[in-house]
DNA sequence: GCCAACGTTGGC
DNA sequence: GCCAACGTTGGC
């Protein structure tokens, strides 16, 4: 099973509207990057640490699942995933903390300048963002 | 809302 | 294939 960070503005889309809707199909990714890890790499069962940007703060808000491997949008080349609600934490992960924390120096996310949508996440570094969050 | 960092486009 | 110009992302 892998592990991933995709990120949303809550403003666009929030973990509370995914709990709401209990799945919903990841489209508008327009990232050559980000795409092909959807496509080439997504399964149904991956683990995915579903991510707020531009919020206050930016941060880990919760977890989903993949249930739908990669399909066609309309508008080609792109592709788009199902994600199903699986938890939302009891307070959001800041970026801040993720930055500060010990088995996170490497995340995609705390890089300087990381504008990737989709990223792939470690086993470890996921289990590590879930006890954050779950706390 | 600003703006640095980044990705994409398109002229050459 | 280079790279300047442009558009977008996302932290602050």
């Amino acid at each position: 099973m892998k592990y991933w960070l995709m990120k949303s503005e809550p403003s666009a889309y929030s973990i509370d509207d995914l709990k709401r809707d209990k799945k919903t199909s990841w489209n508008g990714v327009r990232n050559y990057q980000a795409r092909n890890y959807m496509r080439d790499e997504m399964r149904v069962g991956d683990k995915v640490l579903f991510y707020a940007s531009n919020a206050d703060p930016a941060g880990v808000s919760g977890i989903a699942e993949i249930v739908r491997e990669a399909h066609p949008e309309k508008e080609e080349p792109w592709v788009m995933v199902d994600l199903a609600f699986v938890e939302k934490f009891p307070a959001v992960v800041p970026l801040d903390t993720l930055k500060t924390t010990r088995g996170l120096e490497n995340m995609v996310v705390t890089r300087k300048g990381s504008r990737l949508s989709v990223q792939p996440v470690t086993k470890p570094e996921f289990d590590i963002v879930t006890k954050l969050g779950r706390k």
